[in-house]
RNA sequence: GUGGGUGUAGCUCAACUGGUUAGAGCACCUGUUUGUGGCACAGGAGGCUGUGGGUUCAAGUCCCAUCACUCACCCCA
């Protein structure tokens, strides 16, 4: 490694054709399976106003307070990579007045993300995300239907060992009191508590809750429960998800302890979990946010989705063996036939036949040796004899038979073979 | 931001307690067949041992620093 040499960004990393093979694969099936649920694909900047994130995703959240990647631009505006995309895909519906158009909108997305974390297992700094949000449905049909998705996209991937947490965290003001009573019963043992959840019991008390410290875990055994503070109305939304999802077949573990991070969520929140990837397991994690749209400017709609973190999927995901193969690699020897050669490869890829040839003056061996480790499956030779014959050399590399065509009907005779 | 682990060829790894010219497999290139791939065999190329200091007669090996990678914490997908 030369010291001179330039390297990638800390937490970012290339997709080489070897691994982009396998992204595709898993992009298209997230691409069909939204489309058997009819949601619509949305690409929103790549960076937005700071102000975004700060209200939507909230300022006290670590991702706002120290992992975005901001800077002011030439006009004196600050900007932001974005490092979530509830609130971009939020902003661009109030802004397009999608929610005018029709009661419920329903849309999803692929796209990167930015957060500057100390890289791990499973955690990158610019990282990959398929997310859906559906806007417009407060009743729980919706929740369901959002948590089908997610489930039906990991079947479909052949993914097993996954397991589906749920939860609710109620609206808004309940939640407020069952923070209150949370603090209160806390605050006994807030000196024998983790530093952590200590500095958390002023910042963010709910997230005590989902601490990794063993002794937190025995101190929160015996604290109130978020289900005694629902509200009838979050009562029963959180009773008729479950039914909807025993419905459809769906199981999940209720685990009151799920809290979310993020500023916007209420009610149900979820996340899906896989074994094999170390300490940051979650590999899908989502809940209804039914304020965000009024924090950012539109008319109060309520909202649900999740974000899924397409590195961690792949990390789940058999490697695929299947190397690319080709048709044709057509070979030419000699100074003389190298347009020839040319030309017949554009013919031959004009005819939907993906072809190859020499690019470096090889030898016919190193040629066919080369045709030979790409996998095509036909080598078409041609050398000074064959161009003074008009017939070339039709080769096929699996059985090694061979056979004079002639040149002028070289086309057709390929095309009617079976690849 | 904090802590642990690891840095030797493109990749995976050797090199006994410090001791001559740092090796192997895979991959790559060329030949054995001067116009025919795979298999086999033969050969070749490829390294400032991450970088910079230090200890020593002698450092890939020991010490310090630094950088990178990696795992974990915080937090999250």
């Amino acid at each position: 490694m030369s010291k001179n040499q330039i390297r990638s960004i800390k937490g970012t990393q290339d997709i080489l054709p070897a691994e982009s093979l396998k992204w595709r694969v898993l992009e298209k099936k997230i691409h069909d399976t939204m489309e058997l649920f009819n949601y619509g694909e949305i690409r929103t900047p790549a960076f937005e106003k700071t102000e975004l994130f700060d209200r939507g995703v909230g300022l006290q959240t670590d991702i706002v307070t120290k992992e975005m990647y901001s800077w002011i631009d030439q006009g004196g505006e600050s900007l932001t990579l974005k490092p979530e995309l509830t609130a971009p895909v939020s902003r661009a519906y109030v802004q397009h007045s999608l929610g005018v158009q029709k009661p419920l909108t329903k849309l999803y997305y692929i796209d990167a993300l930015f957060r500057r974390e100390r890289p791990q297992k499973g955690r990158f700094r610019q990282f990959h995300q398929f997310g859906v949000e559906a806007f417009g449905s407060e009743h729980p049909e919706i929740d369901s239907e959002i948590i089908s998705i997610a489930v039906t996209l990991f079947k479909e991937l052949g993914l097993k060992d996954i397991s589906l947490k749920l939860n609710s965290i109620g609206s808004e003001n309940c939640r407020d009191k069952y923070k209150d009573e949370l603090k209160k019963f806390l605050k006994p043992y807030l000196k024998d508590l983790s530093a952590s959840s200590q500095k958390r019991f002023e910042t963010n008390p709910l997230r005590i809750l989902d601490t990794k410290s063993l002794s937190d875990i025995e101190i929160i055994k015996n604290a109130p429960t978020i289900s005694n503070f629902w509200s009838n109305e979050d009562k029963v939304h959180f009773d008729e998800l479950c039914e909807l999802l025993d419905t459809l077949k769906i199981k999940y573990e209720v685990d009151s302890n799920l809290v979310r991070g993020l500023d916007y969520y209420s009610r149900t929140t979820f996340e899906l979990i896989s074994p094999s990837l170390g300490a940051q397991n979650a590999i899908c994690g989502g809940g209804r946010y039914d304020k965000l749209v009024e924090m950012i400017g539109g008319k109060p709609t309520p909202g649900i989705g999740f974000a899924a973190g397409i590195e961690r999927i792949m990390m789940t995901l058999k490697n695929y063996t299947d190397k690319n193969s080709i048709d044709i690699y057509v070979v030419g020897i000699g100074p003389k036939v190298r347009q020839t050669v040319f030309a017949l490869a554009d013919e031959l890829r004009q005819s939907n036949l993906s072809t190859e040839c020499d690019m470096l003056r090889r030898s016919i061996k190193s040629q066919l040796r080369d045709a030979n480790k790409i996998g095509a499956k036909y080598a078409i030779i041609i050398g000074d004899k064959e161009f003074e014959n008009k017939l070339v050399e039709v080769k096929n590399l699996n059985n090694g038979e061979q056979e004079k065509v002639a040149i002028k009907s070289i086309i057709s005779h390929m095309t009617s073979l079976s690849f």
